[in-house]
DNA sequence: CTTAAACTCCCGATTTTTCGGGACTGGTGC
DNA sequence: GCACCAGTCCCGAAAAATCGGGAGTTTAAG
């Protein structure tokens, strides 16, 4: 069995991806799992994210082809957290035997369809030399019975965790280095840290916007007139660069300039 | 020596922010640690970012009245890297006799004088239930000769940094429970009976929305028509129980049902 | 005292959203 | 085949938001 640290170290001195690819699947053949792959999960509206991987061909185009990244259960949860976890621990919604399967049901049924009868995935937020955050998730494939899978992650389990951070981490570092010129392949999200000051009044109103309400209701609330109210959120969508009010309630909650 | 399961387990069964500290305190001092604190460092235009740890009371007076989140060289790092890294390896512009102190010296200079000898850091990027990202340091200080820490560091490089992983996630799921339960204003992973199950249009239409896109914008990027957005728009609001499309997004998001 | 910025209010025109209907298609499991 | 539901599309009217102006008051800082 692979020594972590080992593993770590012939990680660290891949210098192309294709590589690092190769350095991977050894490490992860080794544990037991068929094929992985890497995509960037921190632009949930784009269709076609970057990807890398050594999943097969034909589950990739079908993944790719049904736009699966927008529905994948799993995709949707690395968005929203930073620990591990296998396929089994993702709630699907059941499908409850009339009309359409969701599409999050679709994802998971394909999967099992293509041979894959569990999976690992490790969410991975990364922030790169020049500040910029990206969100990756890796995912590892089984194929085997699902029994020995469960054996191998109760004693692997961090290990799996931490080479991937590694990894990830090797991969996007490399990946930016090729690119650098080029735009689009691994879009950034936008400046999350840029510091926006709203003032209290076009806080107030674009809080009262979040608890959905209009601007004559916040008129009210505020004891101020409409006029007002529409000034203050004009104010707080333009210094948002945002283009609505849905939008700055939006980004404003996302810079933590608003509780709801 | 503390196996790395075990101390991981401790930091999960932690239910407070105060077990939690002494839970980590106890892990690093068998490594040989003497204090650790975790810092919010995602902000760097706050004076006095959240914390917690169990560094000295006067070292922790030092630092926020000097002003010297602000210099840091070693929050500075965090904030563009992911690795873990050593006080020795972090680059602080050399005093060449003349002129002023730089602010970055001064801080290292202010450690050591508290008889901080060598220090461990960890980046860790993270998002919260949100999606949105944040960054923190945690830092290991150490007090005993380097020679030691030299030797400590190159066996349990790895061990540190996942521990630490794994401490701050669970720090940040504390905090940020007791954040809610302080507002308590918007209901968040909602019980499976209350839960709200949008369809796949559904929550395109609410995504689109929350990027700032018009009824209009939205048909033409999905492909249908005006009239089909504004349907699968109305349902979403009303399955939400929202009284409009601001307040719809604001509600999906905090239930995890869109990414934005 | 001056200046800047926050806060307040108004007008009118246009665009967008909201609401309550109805109606057809196609995928799905029973 | 049937029932159910997601998805699609349409109408029309009322409500709300958006835009680009202008303009007065208060407050705090230089």
């Amino acid at each position: 069995m692979v020594k972590l640290e080992e593993a770590i170290g012939s990680i660290e001195t891949c210098s192309s991806t294709d590589e690092l690819k190769h350095a991977l699947q050894d490490i992860i053949e080794d544990f037991g799992f068929s094929s992985f792959n890497m995509l960037d999960a921190g632009n949930p509206h784009v269709d076609v994210p970057y990807y890398i991987g050594t999943t097969p061909e034909n589950w990739v185009q079908t993944y790719i082809s049904n736009g699966f990244v927008h529905v994948d259960p799993c995709v949707t949860r690395v968005r929203r957290s930073n620990a591990p976890f296998s396929w089994d621990e993702v709630e699907v919604p059941r499908y409850d035997g009339s009309g359409r399967k969701s599409g999050a049901c679709k994802v998971m049924e394909a999967a099992h369809d293509h041979g894959f009868t569990e999976g690992f995935v490790v969410p991975f937020h990364y922030t790169d030399p020049l500040g910029r955050v990206f969100s990756s998730s890796s995912a590892f494939y089984w194929t085997d019975p699902v029994k020995k899978y469960r054996f191998l992650l109760s004693r692997k389990r961090y290990d799996l965790h931490l080479i991937m951070i590694y990894w990830a981490q090797r991969a996007i570092d490399i990946i930016a280095e090729q690119h650098r010129n080029r735009q689009g392949l691994l879009e950034t999200q936008a400046d999350p840290r840029t510091a926006v000051a709203l003032t209290d009044r076009e806080r107030d109103a674009l809080s009262w916007a979040a608890r959905g309400k209009t601007v004559a209701d916040t008129a009210d609330i505020l004891f101020i007139s409409q006029a007002t109210v529409e000034t203050h959120l004009r104010h707080a969508i333009a210094k948002l660069n945002a283009s609505n009010k849905t939008h700055a309630v939006v980004k404003a909650i996302y810079l933590g300039l608003i509780d709801v």
